[in-house]
RNA sequence: GGAGAGAUGGCCGAGUGGUCGAAGGCGUCGGUCUCGAAAACCGAUGUCCGGGAAACCGGACCGGGGGUUCGAAUCCCCCUCUCUCCGCCA
């Protein structure tokens, strides 16, 4: 959520920045119009209070001087019916700027590129190279159903579309990358480890910026005011929701794996094959809240936070920053890593690092103190994978793939393993 | 699922219709004392919204929502959450 303060003293400058995230100005004036009213009306509301409440206070004077009350009383009583009448006014007048500021994306970083669409998106750096291979390279579900760790047969009976079963070593490895990618973080990142629920209510996703506007990629629990995580990032955020934190404890840097539930309306036909897009997948996720000063440099360290993993793991990968078309609602910026997958020749995303500015935390309510006393500020948000499990596990099977099909394992998922070096068919 | 108890400021905790934004304590900050520290003593310590250049003024907030009343932390209704006991369960 933007400062209505900030829109109503510089109008101009929001305008533009809002622009460049597609808003048009008349939505703006209309956000600005919306404002004025619930002003003018909340300011005759309480007019009136401040009437009654000194009237009273007048009544309660007099009856201890046993005075007679009764005219003064009626005068009160027609004063609280008028504020009766006006009050609803002005909180739906609150209601209405309220509702059209939640609906009002996120001004962009003036370090974002414009654009339009991913072919816009800015090339930041690329990290290793692509390996070479004599023969075709496979597609990850084609090496993964040779390998009999991939079985999207069983998943269709059991779910439909969008689902797999991971089986034997494959099960495995996801879970070795799972904890590979966690102890990295912890160990030598400096995040705390948090496992959240997976079912969430629903103010903790206005929270985040998922609701009101993107209700339709959300899973809603039949019979319940529960929603399926779409991401870690939703719990983890709302940990310290309308708090107000010291700031000496910030930044504070969580990571947490968990599942993440994704109904991926509107992207039928879209990497139907294989498991870069199911309706559940796993992914480890870092999150941060930090001091506005520092929020870059964190979201650079966070950023790297991720790449780390991709660089132990030895996987091609570039970083690019997202252009004003592509990045989401929420974020000031975004960094997408990409990785390398041979047989799409092309990169993939499987990271995504934000800085969020004010933006979610305005909405969730999360404040510091600062160190030598004064008004609580509102704190930044970062968030970054850290990273998709199931698009990791794509990576290694195609970019660590042999002319026989089997898997070379990375070195440092060995241990997670038992050993296993080498990931081959399955015997039966 | 059944029975009972509770929800008050950063924390603990009093307050049962009228200057209560809320006693007291703890914590924090400033001061006195001290070579320094501790102790003791004194003082200051909420958030949000609107108006204002500011000083300041007004409004709201005692889990959430509604009601009664001239006036509600206090009375009534609904909801949520927490705790205790029983049942069930991983």
């Amino acid at each position: 959520m933007l400062d209505i303060n900030v829109l109503r003293s510089d109008p101009e400058k929001c305008a533009a920045g809002l622009a460049r995230k597609g808003v048009s100005r008349k939505w703006l004036d209309g956000l600005l119009d919306a404002d004025r009213d619930y002003r003018e009306k909340l300011s005759e509301v309480e007019a009136l209070k401040a009437e009654r409440n000194e009237k009273s206070r007048l009544i309660g004077a007099m009856k201890r001087e046993g005075k007679d009350t009764a005219p003064i009383q009626a005068e009160v009583r027609a004063t609280g019916d008028r504020i009766k009448a006006l009050e609803p006014e002005a909180a739906e007048a609150e209601e209405a700027l309220k509702q059209r500021l939640l609906e009002t994306p996120n001004i962009p970083d003036a370090s974002v590129p414009d654009g339009k669409s991913e072919e816009d998106n800015r090339v930041e750096k690329t990290w290793g190279e692509a390996p070479s291979f004599e023969f075709k390279p496979l597609a990850h579900d084609d090496l993964g159903i040779r390998l009999g760790i991939l079985d999207f047969e069983s998943a269709a009976k059991i779910s439909g579309a969008r689902f797999v079963v991971y089986r034997g070593a494959g099960a495995r490895l996801e879970r070795a990358l799972i904890t590979f990618m966690l102890d990295r973080q912890t160990q030598q990142n400096g995040y705390l480890e948090v496992l959240p629920p997976y079912l969430v209510k629903p103010h903790a996703l206005v929270g985040t910026g998922n609701l009101p506007k993107f209700e339709e990629d959300l899973f809603k629990v039949n019979g319940g005011d529960f929603y399926l995580i779409p991401t870690a990032e939703v719990p983890v955020t709302n940990l310290h929701r309308e708090e107000i934190l010291e700031e000496d404890r910030l930044p504070i840097k969580y990571c947490a794996f968990t599942p993440c539930f994704r109904s991926e309306a509107g992207s039928y036909g879209k990497d139907t094959k294989g498991i870069i897009r199911l309706h559940q997948f796993h992914k480890v996720e870092l999150v941060k809240f930090a001091k506005p000063e520092t929020s870059y440099e964190e979201l650079e360290s966070l950023t790297r936070d991720a790449e780390s993993i991709l660089e132990a793991l030895g996987l091609h990968y570039r970083r690019v920053t997202l252009c004003t078309g592509d990045m989401s609602f929420t974020s000031a910026k975004t960094y997408d890593l990409e990785v390398w997958l041979p047989s799409q020749n092309r990169f993939r995303e499987i990271s995504s690092c934000s800085n969020f500015e004010d933006f979610q935390a305005r909405r969730a309510g999360i404040r510091y103190r600062p160190a030598g006393g004064g008004k609580p500020r509102f704190v930044h948000t970062l968030n970054g994978s850290g990273l998709a499990v199931g698009r990791t596990l794509v990576a290694v099977l195609e970019q660590y793939q042999r002319e026989d099909g089997s898997i070379v394992i990375p070195e440092p998922l060995r241990p997670y393993m038992g050993g296993m070096d080498i990931l081959e068919p399955a015997k039966s």
